[in-house]
DNA sequence: GGATTTATTCAATTCAATCGAATAAAAATG
DNA sequence: CATTTTTATTCGATTGAATTGAATAAATCC
């Protein structure tokens, strides 16, 4: 169907006249007329009485009109949605690795429901090798993780913030080196498979001296709770640890070499990237730099 | 707008599959490309990734699919006004005699509610006269009024029900006989411009002893509560007189000749009868007969 | 009742949608 | 990783629906 005979047929029955109808809309009355004529034989439906000269809106037909009026009312709402693409408009789905989603979320959002309106989220957690290959297979649209050291095919990485790795340990072993403290402690261990994973997994692996024993855990909160029991000691990004920390808890840089995450937002290298991977690239940089 | 091109993007969005969209919808494959193509630079918007073989929708494209779903539910609403046209379906204005507006209307309405759902009504009461013109005009589509004695040109009356007139005076005056009323009380008289009128006037003029005195009123309860208060005497359609009636009324008959009305429904002559208005006009009858 | 406004009809034209075949591209396969 | 298969796009030809302008018809105005 047509909807432009819907609208010719709304104006009709605003101006109640064919022909100053035709005016408006910008066509001959003979082509409005055999619109309206089309329109009838499509519906099968007798929508004017023309034994009026001016033909007037049989009962059926101000019905119709009424009802085409809300076609037209939703019809403008989807052109609506493509009106200026500086905006950025659609519903996204965004995958994000679980300290993402605590920390820089719900900025996230608050931000981005002011600054596009008319953008709408679905949203996944996930660990980051899943999140990247459900970007690849087009299952989410864009993905916040830990930035791999290889690059995979086809996912493009676009940094959002560079978050420092910090220990925490429990408070007693303030005074204990790093290295010593695997002696003591078991090293509580944030889930190898994930993004972050990698970053500590080297940290095991690199160093002499091996943790007695290692506790695994997939929670960074648990990890902390952990920590704040004297369970163990744990390797994490620093914005988490001072976020979970309380007196208990010790905190320190690494040893020597600074040990850092990047976070960034992957998305599929030849994604059509319709300036709306910029749009949200941009927001969650400025939120992690708040 | 192609509102099946709409159809063919939500389809799309179902079954993930340009081909298998194109089979459901019946066209070729290649017709189904185009029409996407085309709707895409018509909206100027990016509906889909084309990176993947069976093409993604991009969030915008997603928001925009969701919003057809809405535009194409308006549209099936529309439709679906047209569907069976033994129904009534329509928004009709109708005119009314106050009279019958208190007495037939609600019985009218309750019962077309049950038989035609998809029926809506537009109401105004008026005097028989402008109501005419009204039909004639085509401001409304019909009118319940009392017949007039000569039908006006390119008006069509359906008989609705007959109707008795008669006196009603105070109780005291029961054994007076009605040629003598005139005499003794004031005669009210119900606005003479209506329908109903005419037929009064026709008794005040024909009858040798003129009341004493007449009171002029446009409403059917007052000339009861003068009735009833003592203060005259009136004439009016049997079930109005019985409706407004107590003890304190006595109601007779007219002599000799018995006066009557006839109410109908008014139509224009040559409007395209889809047989609406016998619809309206049998429901008029049977809840006239009840 | 004739003039005027207003809508309909008709034939010609224009434009957009569709088709079928060939091509291109992504995914599945071995 | 090359091959095969699936799937979508492109192209030129065709069809059909929408539009136009001129002529006609119908209702309204005076």
């Amino acid at each position: 169907m047509q909807t432009r005979s819907l609208e010719t047929l709304v104006r009709i029955e605003q101006v109640q006249s064919f022909s100053k109808a035709a005016e408006l809309q910008n066509m001959t009355l003979s082509a409005l007329s055999m619109q309206m004529k089309s329109l009838e034989t499509q519906l099968d439906v007798q929508l004017f009485d023309r034994s009026f000269r001016p033909p007037k809106l049989t009962p059926l037909g101000r019905s119709i009109a009424a009802q085409a009026a809300r076609v037209l009312n939703e019809q403008n709402a989807l052109t609506g949605l493509c009106g200026r693409d500086r905006e950025l408009v659609g519903r996204f789905r965004l995958g994000l690795i679980s300290s993402v989603s605590v920390r820089l979320l719900p900025k996230f959002l608050s931000r981005i429901r002011q600054d596009a309106p008319r953008a709408s989220f679905e949203l996944t957690t996930g660990l980051s090798e899943d999140l990247s290959e459900q970007v690849l297979q087009g299952v989410i649209d864009a993905a916040v993780m830990t930035s791999a050291p290889s690059p995979p095919e086809g996912l493009r990485f676009d940094a959002i913030a560079r978050e420092e790795m910090a220990f925490a340990a429990p408070r007693q072993y303030a005074a204990t080196a790093i290295e010593d403290l695997a002696r003591h402690l078991p090293f509580i261990h944030f889930r190898p498979s994930t993004g972050i994973g990698n970053l500590i997994a080297d940290h095991v692996r690199c160093h002499t001296n091996k943790p007695r024993e290692t506790i695994i855990l997939d929670n960074l909160e648990a990890s902390m709770e952990f920590v704040k029991a004297g369970l163990g000691y744990t390797l994490l990004p620093l914005p988490d640890v001072q976020r979970c920390s309380d007196d208990r808890v010790h905190i320190f840089a690494g040893n020597g070499n600074p040990m850092h995450r990047e976070l960034a937002l992957v998305s599929r290298q030849d994604s059509s990237h319709g300036r709306w991977i910029q749009a949200i690239h941009k927001t969650f940089q400025n939120v992690a730099a708040e």
